[in-house]
DNA sequence: CTAATACTTGACTAAAATACTAGGTTTATA
DNA sequence: TATAAACCTAGTATTTTAGTCAAGTATTAG
């Protein structure tokens, strides 16, 4: 599991579609607007994401993407692990042989700290997210009046 | 709150020390070859350990590095912290007015995710690691009959 | 005191990951 | 058919990671 800008950017993104799951397909364009993020850098992630099935796309003028299931299903570490392809972080490939004792003690303690927190990212999802927003944002700004009838539309 | 190699580096070295805390002072050279990272690598990382007050060292034939408090109250996440300086996420600079809307909101609800992880992470001591190891560790190698003294020692 | 050990610091470099650019091709809508 | 969008490919600039090298400074065993 790694935390890293690009797994940002993609859960940034997903929450923007499940922000706008009301609002049928969003193109990649648009959410490049609306977050700041590159236009041909969404497409990478996007592509990425649509092969682990956690987006559906449509083609044409109208067309963009859309979340594969209910933001309620899909969680954090599902999106983290679509962008960023998993690494290895013994030295002896998991095989628990690489030099007797401390060497691979240490690094499973780590694999294994790594799985606490990829099950921590896991039991988040992008309902959770959006759901806590009311508060969060609320709390963050204070003139936020115009901001209210369009944050009932969502979800 | 990133997570990467450099995290992983650097909690392993921390690890290390925590397994060795009755050893006295231990030297990167040390580390290095049991974990095999590089030596000047190291040193870079507890530049910054030192700077964080997470470790102390001792000079001159014989020194080495400790940890600078019980592995009891040391988080992964000071670690991680430590090596990795913090980013911003948000493009307007955490004031909450990048774009009106959307923009900030994903943006803070990334930043709310951010802190659960951070919060998460700063719950997890060294020694709770330590601790795990032995169900772990023994769960992981079929032969670990010479490892079971050596275990003993530490802790 | 001297020499060995070990940490400190800074500059530098190679490799990888990140983020973006440019230029296309399909596809489907209107 | 024109257009808007996904989709694809290749390249590139920037940043981060990981490591090297070298010239120090401090400490202490002998």
């Amino acid at each position: 599991m790694r935390l890293t800008t690009k797994g940002r950017y993609a859960v940034t993104a997903m929450l923007d579609l499940a922000l706008h799951t009301q609002d049928g397909p969003i193109s990649l364009a648009c959410i490049s607007d609306r977050q700041g993020i590159s236009l041909s850098y969404l497409e990478q992630l996007f592509s990425k994401l649509k092969k682990s099935l956690l987006v559906m796309s449509i083609r044409g003028p109208g067309g963009g993407y859309q979340l594969n299931a209910q933001a309620s299903s899909i969680s954090v570490a599902q999106i983290i692990d679509a962008v960023n392809e998993s690494i290895d972080a013994t030295n002896c490939g998991g095989s628990g042989d690489c030099q007797q004792g401390d060497f691979c003690l240490t690094h499973h303690l780590w694999t294994d700290l790594s799985e606490q927190i990829h099950n921590f990212l896991n039991g988040i999802t992008l309902a959770d997210l959006v759901k806590r927003k009311d508060i969060a944002f609320i709390a963050m700004r204070q003139d936020n009046t115009q901001d209210l009838n369009f944050r009932q539309n969502v979800n």
